[in-house]
DNA sequence: GCCAACGTTGGC
DNA sequence: GCCAACGTTGGC
């Protein structure tokens, strides 16, 4: 299994938004970088992603699971990009905030701080772990 | 194919 | 609201 980072907005979809979809989840659109589709591209189903508030909060605040593997994206009209399903699996018991990130020395090679504008990032095994713990879990 | 201009993202 | 980083666009 894999491991990734995908970014929201809260004012544009938040956590709680996602928790109120259920275990059928929600189509992740709107990705219009390649970097980020690419890494769409090779998630797997049943793979796992952090769920990081951008803007307001700059925490992960919850873990999410890919239900459904890459698609065209229906909000694409040029049909270039692609888009995953994913569900809410659990919420971390301490939202860990991009100061904590930084914080810690282990993670400072994170996409999260060395990609800061993509949307949506490759977590290594490690760095998993280690923000789940800080996370509470 | 290079590069300047411009737009977007996201932290501060 | 500002600005740095970075992707994209378009003229040459």
């Amino acid at each position: 299994m894999k491991y990734w980072l995908v970014k929201s907005e809260p004012s544009v979809w938040s956590w709680d938004q996602q928790v109120a979809k259920g275990k059928k989840g929600e189509a992740w659109t709107g990705v219009r970088n390649h970097s980020a589709k690419l890494n769409m591209m090779a998630m797997k189903k049943g793979d796992r992603a952090f769920f990081y508030h951008s803007n307001e909060g700059k925490e992960v605040v919850g873990i999410v699971e890919i239900v459904k593997e890459h698609y065209p994206d229906p909000t694409d009209e040029s049909g270039k990009f692609v888009c995953v399903d994913i569900a809410a699996d659990k919420p971390l018991k301490t939202p860990v905030t991009l100061v904590a990130v930084k914080a810690e020395k282990k993670l400072a090679e994170m996409a999260l701080l060395k990609l800061s504008r993509l949307s949506v990032q490759p977590v290594t095994a490690e760095e998993w772990k280690l923000v789940c713990k800080m996370g509470g879990l």
